[in-house]
RNA sequence: GAGAUCGUAGCUCAGUUGGUUAGAGCGUCAGUUUGUGGCACUGAAGGCCGGGGGUUCGAGACCCCUCGGUCUCCCCA
């Protein structure tokens, strides 16, 4: 029989796997709730047209639909089969599909805010940690279910939320004891230079364009900006662009002198100059001005994030931004929100490739009671009971078998103690402690197993 | 969506220019050892060589198709 598999770009996590992610998720969600932020859970899956058309065409693609019910009624055949050549066309139509898996936190976040609107106290601050699934080609580091945590902040335009969340990255990352860069950059900064160059219009060619710097290098992207329809003068002005260089007053400094006439330029600038001055220098050492960030999605309207680990060969870690009408798309206009996110999964393989796991995540087991028999075992139980309401973990072997293989369990699952009684301690009503650590063993009163330190 | 690469025991992998009955290590199970584990030794189980077709006297190996994993591009956490 063939063996059973998983969907591609899914995964199972043993119990290590789980306690080193709920390491990390614990370790976001207590600066999370430090910061004032509560709680949210939206369903897996959201009605398809609250997603669509919120991520660009490519996220469009990548989102997981789900196949309608019922499609098998004879009376829905005529229009089903009257839809199939748009379904194959690629559009998404109603008699087949009406809902779809969640692709990111931020728009169920948003459609949660249009429908619950008049009662939620603004300024409204929600985390979220929950998985997200894409149909994307899976690669590494790369998932078609993973998690996001995210935490955004809506009803205020104040960049002290932008602060806040910096701070946030810097404090959970130090608490990993990951070394990060924090890159921001706004997207009116972008915008200007889209003005100057060839007008509004072609912002998301040249952002398309930019954003591949460190990965194609600078001739490439001048190539792809002349493809992109715009001429010597304007990708010159772009070159300039790309090789500001420096501190990050310096940069800001020499950006001012290309885009410092325009009025959306002036703004990107004082987002990002309030920051450098607003954080105190354990924060703003780790930001790092990048005016070839653009992130993908195409929402964001101000100050944009992007966290990379520093010395590990993986994406981005972290990202986020401004976005002053997300719930417009949903009938609630003028209501603005920042938001950042954690990507979990490749904190974890970045934790793991820097070994920055402590060692006590995995804590199971303490106590393995023997299986001497069914009397001994019987009062075993109910000495490992004692133990349990202690909150200290106990389990007994369930069969009476040979000392060897109970041995081999307790050391297979690291079990530190091992208690054995058998027909002699029953008797003696005593029983046998034993380190199995360091070998060494003591006869204890059953009363006084309960005041044992088992640490 | 485009491309590269790999599929042999539960896992990691050998397997010569195509040549008898496909191997090793680890793991599993049993025994040495029925009240003291980790170590050691002995033994056993475990395989339609991913699937289908083709070439050949002969295919794990070569060719085609297909499925799956991994990686790259696009895009993204």
């Amino acid at each position: 029989m063939a063996k059973p598999g998983l969907p591609q770009g899914t995964r199972d996590f043993a119990s290590e796997t789980v306690r080193k992610r709920a390491y990390i998720f614990n370790s976001i969600r207590n600066v999370f709730e430090t910061y004032g932020f509560q709680p949210l859970e939206t369903p897996a899956m959201e009605n398809l047209e609250t997603l669509m058309g919120k991520y660009g065409e490519e996220g469009d693609k990548l989102i997981f639909k789900i196949l309608n019910n019922g499609l098998d009624n004879p009376a829905k055949h005529e229009a089903a089969r009257n839809d199939l050549e748009k379904v194959l066309e690629g559009k998404s139509v109603k008699s087949f599909t009406e809902r779809a898996l969640r692709y990111d936190l931020t728009i169920p976040f948003a459609r949660y805010i249009a429908t619950n609107f008049g009662q939620l106290t603004m300024p409204f601050k929600r985390y979220q940690i929950q998985p997200v699934w894409r149909a994307d080609r899976p690669q590494k580091g790369r998932y078609r279910e993973f998690y996001q945590c995210d935490a955004d902040v809506v009803g205020s335009k104040s960049l002290l939320i932008e602060a806040e969340l910096a701070n946030i990255y810097h404090s959970v990352f130090k608490q990993l004891r990951v070394p990060v860069e924090i890159k921001i950059n706004s997207r009116k900064i972008l915008g200007a230079l889209a003005v100057v160059c060839g007008g509004p219009d072609k912002m998301m060619d040249i952002t398309i364009a930019i954003d591949k710097l460190d990965k194609i290098g600078l001739d490439k992207v001048k190539e792809e900006l002349a493809d992109r329809g715009l001429n010597p003068e304007q990708v010159t002005i772009i070159e300039r662009y790309l090789l500001i260089s420096g501190s990050n007053t310096e940069r800001l400094a020499e950006l001012k002198a290309l885009i410092g006439e325009n009025d959306l330029g002036i703004h990107g600038i004082r987002e990002l100059e309030f920051l450098l001055q607003f954080l105190p220098a354990t924060v703003t050492d780790t930001l790092v001005t990048d005016f070839t960030l653009a992130r993908g999605l195409n929402y964001y309207t101000g100050v944009i994030f992007e966290v990379k680990a520093i010395d590990v060969q993986i994406g981005s870690i972290g990202g986020g931004g401004r976005y002053d009408d997300l719930t417009g798309l949903f009938g609630v206009p003028n209501v603005p929100g920042v938001g950042i996110s954690f990507g979990v999964d490749r904190i974890y393989d970045v934790l793991d490739e820097l070994k920055l796991f402590p060692e006590n995540v995995a804590t199971g087991t303490k106590v393995l009671f023997f299986n001497m028999g069914e009397e001994e075992a019987k009062a075993a139980f109910s000495l490992m009971q004692t133990l349990r309401e202690k909150g200290i973990a106990a389990e007994i072997y369930p069969d009476q078998v040979k000392f060897d293989k109970q041995f081999k369990y307790a050391d297979k699952k690291d079990i530190p103690y091992a208690v054995i009684i058998g027909s002699e301690e029953l008797a003696n009503e005593t029983c046998v402690v034993k380190s199995l650590k360091q070998g060494s063993q003591q006869i204890l009163a059953h009363a006084g197993l309960v005041d044992f330190d088992w640490s």
